[in-house]
DNA sequence: ATATAAACGAGACGGTACGTCGGGTCTTTTT
DNA sequence: AAAAAGACCCGACGTACCGTCTCGTTTATAT
């Protein structure tokens, strides 16, 4: 994924043409025909490569879509600042949930969680470190709303982000994106607590 | 179809040992292998019957193992009604993640979640029979707490459904149900919110 | 490859057409392309039948091969019985290099011998199962011989059979069947030896 | 295979120990695991060399398994005169024999034979080059035996060559090398022919 | 000395085929 | 009529080699 700086050896370099074909593929397919459409087999098809070729730089099917992730997924990585907990929670989720709905990264975070669920290694990678890297930004988040005193005591910041991403996973593996103003209400409930206080 | 109402064949009847055969089949190979051990063809082959016996009595897969999930959650049923809806919220995470650990409900609700996430008629099944059934309960749950008068105004119960399911979905999705001191705190931070009042 | 008489269970019956399209595909790529032209896959494609079929009832190429070579060679079967070794060794030998030049048995026994040298299982099969059977015919022509004393004392008569089917192997793997007459001077040089004797 | 003596331009050249390297990996292979196991990218790997520098220098698998038998049978090329026909064939064979069961010929030359059912190139290699250059010996010593009034006039010389030959591959074909006591039966059969004579 | 050219390792690549597994559907026999 | 047993087509799996290509290094002439 990352090409180390320095050659270790000899050799042809790695065919930048066809990492490219390979994803692209893999994109158009999602598009299509969603996760269940994707097989090593119709990739290489499409993308013109021979299997060996996937396999040489994939392990399997869910780093090939883990890659597809990262590499659509630049617009969902930018921190915002915006003064107040609520508002960047806002931005957050709205930003998340338009990318999920508009680029292929929905689908596709989709296909990890349920390939994760069928082999503990690939479950593994995706908590140790596709979402651990992925709730760095979020909770840089959480710490500016600490540092400007906007956190209850009681809030566990790890179990919050759990809440937050809980409620973005459920919407996506239910394919329930759209009703963006729940986003709002879901942040309100959130700061606001359920319970009535009564003055 | 086109003989009276009255049985006059000779056939045989459904075979419930069969039918049972096939159930417990499936749970030994969750139990010893996973979701991924799981195929018609294993199951099959465990239980005895012939894949066509199968296909008669279950659609596909996601069908065979919900069956399996609504034989073994009879736990995960009762209502509690503790006088709050802390300790009602704490009662019903509590017992839901403790069979999801302790049976092979959570294995089978995590497969079935995976494969939703492969066929639109497999989610459709789980949004609208699955779920809509098993958010019955927790939903009455809020609504005697909205008759004692705990819920805040701006608490939409439906949305705070979601945000409970999300919850457990995500730890349950990553294998994270050890954790129960974490309930209470989530339930805390649900229902006091988690910012700061500075009195 | 026989058909047993009593079925010993239930379920489908073999598929005829199937098995007679396999080995129609087998021959006619062994005519188009010879042995190197012949896969699994190329069978298979070309037969529309599916892989896991072809395996099913034959372990490798090799066994299918050979029961392409067996069900072409009726007409190699027939024992001649001309009142002379002489005769009957020219008769048989003529039979048989005019099986091997005309049908798809030559380029099949040529692709069996081949394959056997590269799994001594199948080098096991073609000594044990596949020779045996035809060096039958020939051992009973020699013991016909021999009972009307043709044969010398110090003839030992499977290695008689060696040297002829020796002789015959030879031809077909270096592609040497073209020139009949050298059979009769073979047969020559076998029945008189090649020592001069001077009265 | 053989190098030229007036080099032709600049450049370095062939490295003497990647040639050997190659041989040997290839000869151990085929001690190892047999034909089966030898492929240019094993023999490369275990070599240490590249498989374009195997390509350079052999056209394919069969090329190299010739000259592994070219490197390794000079044993089998000193031609008797014993004084006889009948002593120089069974020294002949004898010595044969001993090569292909002690050295790694006998398991190359059966590789080269198998590799020529493959592709008409090769066999015609075998025929025209490897076994032309192979007759040469024995047929020298036919023609001693001639010169020596030992042959009959019906002998075919180079029959006869087919006959012996004939009977060794399919020894060796069959993996029937140790038995050598019947080299000398086959040869009393040969020279005095199989047919009882009445005095 | 310095180009030049070949040999060579390393290895990427498109292919083809391997032998296996599982998905669904169909036919046949048994109960 | 239902069940049981398999046969079957289909598609995909992950791997092994094939033979060709590019790349960068080394080594031996030829200027």
């Amino acid at each position: 994924m990352s090409s180390s700086s320095a050659r270790s050896s000899t050799g042809a370099l790695r065919n930048p043409q066809t990492h490219q074909a390979i994803l692209e593929s893999t994109i158009e397919i999602l598009k299509e025909s969603g996760y269940c459409g994707v097989s090593i087999e119709s990739v290489a098809r499409r993308a013109g490569a021979s299997k060996p070729t996937i396999y040489r730089w994939w392990p399997n099917k869910a780093a090939l879509i883990a890659e597809v992730y990262e590499s659509e997924s630049d617009r969902v990585r930018q921190m915002p600042d915006l003064g107040s907990l609520q508002e960047d929670l806002s931005f957050l989720l709205h930003n998340l949930w338009g990318a999920w709905r508009e680029t292929i990264c929905g689908e596709a975070f989709r296909s990890v969680i349920a390939e994760a669920q069928l082999d503990p290694i690939m479950l593994a990678q995706l908590k140790d470190e596709f979402m651990a890297r992925r709730r760095d930004m979020p909770r840089r988040l959480l710490q500016n709303a600490a540092n400007r005193g906007e956190l209850a005591e009681h809030v566990n910041p790890e179990l919050l982000l759990d809440l937050i991403f809980g409620f973005c996973w459920y919407r996506l593996l239910t394919e329930q994106l759209t009703a963006v103003q729940d986003i709002d209400v879901f942040i309100d409930m959130l700061l606001l607590g359920v319970t009535a206080r009564h003055a």
